[in-house]
DNA sequence: CTCTGGATTGAC
DNA sequence: TCAATCCAGAGG
């Protein structure tokens, strides 16, 4: 398995509209090119985050924490919550602060890295949650604001998934009624749990 | 369920 | 300066 030969997934895909790219984002494939090797799995759960939705992170303006959020898309914004890094791909054109957090992953390249970087063997651990992929993939505050089309962390063509489910978001106290969460009903080994 | 514990934000 | 808040994770 090499997945750093696959077609990157272009600017354009970041341009769609942000629930579309929520959804097709799911089945792609996450790539790090580390000094290590690389490290790859498939995207199998996300979150929408939109404009005039309280609960991403520039409804109200921009601030130096969210900024990458308000610039070109198809680049990482990446924060930290509680003392965990979460990655998120920027959509929407320059100016437009939308974005798609990446939830989880199916383990697929470089799992020994994981095992490494996350301090546990357990296979359905090593991805199922925001923080725990970041932590596997060994992404942090670096990466904030770097481009997933051109650079080492990016996002490549994988699979299509047809059975996609939709239901509302997980760990957010404000907008917690809109269903703009998705996972892969064929991959729920590796979707986190609510 | 509880405990852990980093960083941002906006109030004072 | 400071405390509330935040898109968790681990362990029991």
């Amino acid at each position: 398995m090499d997945f750093s030969t696959n077609p990157v997934l272009n600017r354009e895909f970041y341009l769609q509209d942000t629930v579309v790219v929520a959804k097709e984002i799911i089945g792609q494939i996450l790539l790090h090119e580390t000094a290590d090797g690389i490290i790859a799995g498939r995207i199998v759960e996300s979150e929408a985050y939109i404009n005039g939705d309280p609960a991403n992170h520039a409804a109200r303006g921009m601030t130096m924490r969210n900024r990458v959020m308000f610039g070109p898309p198809g680049h990482a914004y990446v924060y930290m919550i509680h003392t965990h890094w979460c990655l998120n791909a920027v959509t929407q054109p320059d100016g437009v602060a939308e974005a798609v957090l990446i939830r989880a992953v199916e383990p697929l390249e470089g799992i020994h890295l994981m095992i490494q970087s996350r301090r546990t063997d357990v296979f359905r651990n090593l991805c199922s949650g925001p923080g725990k992929l970041t932590k596997a993939f060994r992404i942090d505050r670096k990466h904030n604001g770097s481009d997933l089309v051109t650079g080492h962390l990016r996002i490549v063509e994988g699979q299509r998934i047809r059975n996609l489910v939709q239901t509302t978001r997980i760990g957010i106290s404000q907008g917690v009624e809109l269903p703009l969460r998705f996972y892969s009903a064929e991959h729920l080994k590796w979707v986190s749990k609510r």
